[in-house]
DNA sequence: CCAGTGATGACACAGTGTGTCGTGAGTACA
DNA sequence: TGTACTCACGACACACTGTGTCATCACTGG
């Protein structure tokens, strides 16, 4: 089953990050995390179509996880209710996953090249959530709003989980967010 | 004043959009838009920082024009309504200036890259305005959703505009989509 | 023992983005 | 009129990204 070293999607990841971390992600080259992972910078583009998307492996799988949440979520509640269930659920389950968190948190934050691709990754949550809602009978212009109500609540909960370093569980989190969340509506 | 064929920018912008349009993002390179433009490659880069810039240029203006919009709104206005009024002055100045509108949007909308980068220049629009509401003794949680809120409402008016072609007033587009959001928050 | 499979290396190439220097048209001043 | 200065632009070189193509070599199945 395994030939040459395995597990070399890994130790591509292990070393990119390391070293935007080191030195930044503008002074390294392809080069350099391929060579301190073992392989060529030709391999490197095996794995990851480009440069950024070293950070953000896995993530693909997001968008459907709370797609499929969304849609199992109490046929009775509204929009906003059923995808903010689905965020509980679905961030539950990715924090018992992820690891080195922090680690790429502060790599994203230190680089305005990273901020861009992962707003990329943001919009496609946002799409899956509008998407499904849309499949729950939900008017196109509620689920737009509703959709990105919902990532912001998701993103700011789990940046705060990443700020307890993991000690509080995901769903306190985005119970305090969403409780700012309808102290700023209610001024509407 | 006037050395060598003024206007090198404005022309550049031009052979850009036709060049994007015509072939597609992807199949057009800083040379090929140079060239129609009458100049070298390296003078597209003293021009722009990169290929993509060149379709955003003067985007720079809208966020210290959006704060100051909303520091100027009613000081009694909740914080969503000072957004709100922020974006409906801001707008019509917009809408006022801007030529192109649709097809630099068709370009966007072609090309995932253009709208990795559209992201980022809406993340600018967002921060000004949390920054600006904070100005305003809004807290922070508050000021980031309604921040984030505005810019929804802001995108959806602007793109409703363009699909009027500009028969509709600004105002209007933004009165059409704040209708819609506030029927979405009622089922919270 | 041999053919097939698949990950990897080697090499080439188009394109992006940047540093550096030269050039020549226009400007200021005597 | 002449001289020095300014500054947008061209020319050239270079590091790096991303991709196509072919060779290699370990392991697999017969």
């Amino acid at each position: 089953m395994a030939r040459w070293d395995p597990g070399a999607e890994e130790r591509l990841k292990r070393a990119a990050i390391e070293l935007y971390l080191e030195r930044g992600y503008d002074n390294v080259t392809v080069t350099h995390i391929a060579e301190r992972a073992g392989l060529t910078r030709r391999s490197y583009f095996r794995y990851f179509p480009d440069k950024r998307e070293v950070l953000f492996a896995g993530s693909e799988r997001l968008p459907p996880a709370l797609a499929e949440a969304v849609l199992t979520a109490d046929p009775n509640a509204t929009p906003l209710a059923a995808a903010l269930d689905a965020l509980a659920r679905v961030g539950a389950q990715l924090v018992e996953h992820v690891d080195g968190a922090a680690e790429r948190r502060a790599v994203i934050d230190a680089s305005p090249e990273l901020q861009e691709r992962e707003r990329t990754k943001t919009a496609a949550i946002t799409e899956a959530i509008r998407d499904a809602l849309k499949q729950r009978q939900v008017n196109a212009g509620t689920a737009e709003l509703v959709a990105q109500l919902a990532t912001v609540a998701f993103q700011n909960a789990f940046r705060l989980w990443i700020e307890t370093t993991g000690h509080a569980s995901f769903g306190s989190c985005l119970h305090t967010v969403t409780d700012e969340l309808r102290a700023a509506l209610a001024g509407m």
